[in-house]
DNA sequence: CATGAATGAGTCTTCATTCAT
DNA sequence: AATGAATGAAGACTCATTCAT
């Protein structure tokens, strides 16, 4: 625990969070140069000058947003694998978390796609520390079924990212198509085609 | 041709030209909120008045662009496909001529999936006049290719679209993968993917 | 009082006036079009979003002053009457000041008449509610007269209506006139030719 | 005769014309300011440069049609007072011709009056050599009428803007009354205000 | 002469950011 | 710590005027 929490500062906490909160709401709707500093504070309820209490310019907030919003998704996909014990049935899991919470939120993902040229580099550093860093469960995930000789050995972090990369493909089609059918049956596409190109011995379901 | 265009409507034309592709590099580079109307004239050395001379605002312009855009590409995959009468042949030829377009115009094609959740609608509406006229290409090669019995009967246009969409996600990807692998390469995976999908007698090289 | 008017309120009040008479000033001595807010916001010592703060564009702060001279019309008249209780003589009074109001202000009224035709509807709208509001008095000291058997029975409205033509007529005439001739004298003209029309016996000087 | 007129001198004369009227026609309408060059030419149906070949600038233009409006002006009271001989009667002729002519154009009239505070002085130069040209008919009819002993001895001059004054008062109010009354009925009271002041003997007709 | 494409100075308006209360 | 009035840099857009054809 970091001191004691104060009134003082979980009121402070709590302002924050309702930035956050009414950031998302307007970024999310607006994107970032039409979404004005102005309609988040009237939304938190919150005068003007708080913002700046807590943010140090419209772009921190946006990327504060980001920050919270892949602690957010780190913990979602953490929480879903929990205490599953089969590296199989835990990689399904989590691909299925990690989608799922994108599709949930899925005007901010349209947003970070939108917004990405702008402030790629920013946008990916925060990633590369925070994002990213759940991607330490997929990771984690593959590295045991290597160990386990469930899966090919294979470079890790690319095996990652191709997986990373295949959902996120999936997702944006799925916006894309005005969302007409179910995130939810994509998933075995997804498994199939990430696990049948790198798993040694496919699972009997397999014909 | 209309009337003998005099030098007047030559050198309009090809200021015309000059500015869009002067918005074209500026708002790809830029996204379309970041780019000024200043920056865009100054770089096609023409002064400001010019740009509302051809356009009715800045949003005209990036949808002219769109236009142009549309048209070049309906002419590019045109002109690739030209004599070749074998119905696969030309099914091929297309499909790379449209990822190659998209490829050489990477920036452009970033910026239209950047800005399409802002314009969607108006991108749309353009699109559907101008830009997917150039499907009809797509469209009359399948067609044949059921007439001559090499593919499936189905929904012409829902192919169409599947294809595209195939090529999207193709092309998507490789943009964000930052481009350390060859697109040509993938063109093999497209065609299968949607070919072993469509035909009735897959090609020999398939076991 | 409306709460107490903390130090914030009353500067923000303040504020307003010093843009509303740097407003009239410029706007009077311009016209609509050639008066800029730059000049209006540099008259007043203030930045330039300021004027933005209190006002939502240019036309509504030109209506903006009308409604303060309006109101401002009002008061001087009210007060110009105060307690005098004979009917004539209060009529005399609202007419005087009523006139010397303009006079003094004449360059806004000279606006007023200027820029009449371009926000005609606006004006006058603003005009029904405010501006003319102060007629009330004019009427109601009618009323009183009529009641008191001193002026002929009449459509109140109409008899208002008809003075202020009058009055409006000396005062654009003598505007004309580059006010080579006093106003003032001008006074019992008006009120000759108004009641010698509505009194029932004129008082002994006419012959 | 300047010169004889050849085909160009024609033509040019005629361009002007058409132009002056399109000019009076978009000023009227819009004002000084929201008329633009370009309305007026594509009124014209004349090219945008063409303007500036027989007009400095818009100013210039502008009061370019003042002269051409007081010229017919003056014509038009000319015509009218024609061969009459009776003073009173010229007089009565060329006030109605003058108070016709201007509620036949009351448009532009009105825009005079509108745009009197922004060119006063330009207006008032040109109306001193041309506008006003035309009260020599009315001078020479007041003088006239002080030679046969009809008429007061008097300044000339004062009693020619004296009655000039009473017209336009008199115009203006009906313009800002809607004109639910008609002008015609308003010259006896014209005639009647400047001629019981000036005549020595007034007509018969009065008491 | 006639044209209309090109020009850029001039304006309104927006909005992130600061700072006195 | 919280507020919101004040600010001014920045940017889209207009339109009178010029000039090459």
């Amino acid at each position: 625990m970091t001191q004691k929490p104060g009134k003082r500062e979980k009121r402070a906490e709590h302002n924050r969070k309702k930035l956050l909160n009414a950031a998302m709401a307007v970024f999310s709707q607006k994107g970032f140069h039409k979404a004005t500093i102005d309609e988040i504070c009237r939304r938190a309820n919150l005068g003007k000058g708080t913002v700046y209490q807590y943010f140090d310019n419209k772009k921190e907030l946006f990327l504060g947003i980001v920050d919270s919003f892949a602690a957010d998704l780190g913990k979602s996909v953490e929480s879903a694998v929990g205490a599953i014990t089969d590296d199989l049935k835990r990689l399904e899991t989590a691909i299925t978390a990690y989608v799922q919470f994108h599709a949930a939120h899925r005007s901010f993902y349209r947003l970070l796609v939108h917004e990405e040229s702008s402030f790629a580099k920013e946008i990916h550093q925060r990633f590369r520390t925070e994002y990213f860093s759940h991607l330490r469960i997929l990771e984690d995930i593959l590295r045991e079924g290597m160990k386990n000789a469930k899966m090919k050995k294979m470079n890790v972090r690319s095996a990652t990212f191709a997986l990373v990369g295949i959902c996120n493909s999936v997702i944006f089609r799925w916006l894309l198509s005005e969302r007409n059918y179910s995130l939810r049956n994509e998933m075995p596409v997804i498994l199939e085609i990430f696990l049948r190109g790198i798993c040694i011995r496919p699972s009997g379901k397999e014909a």
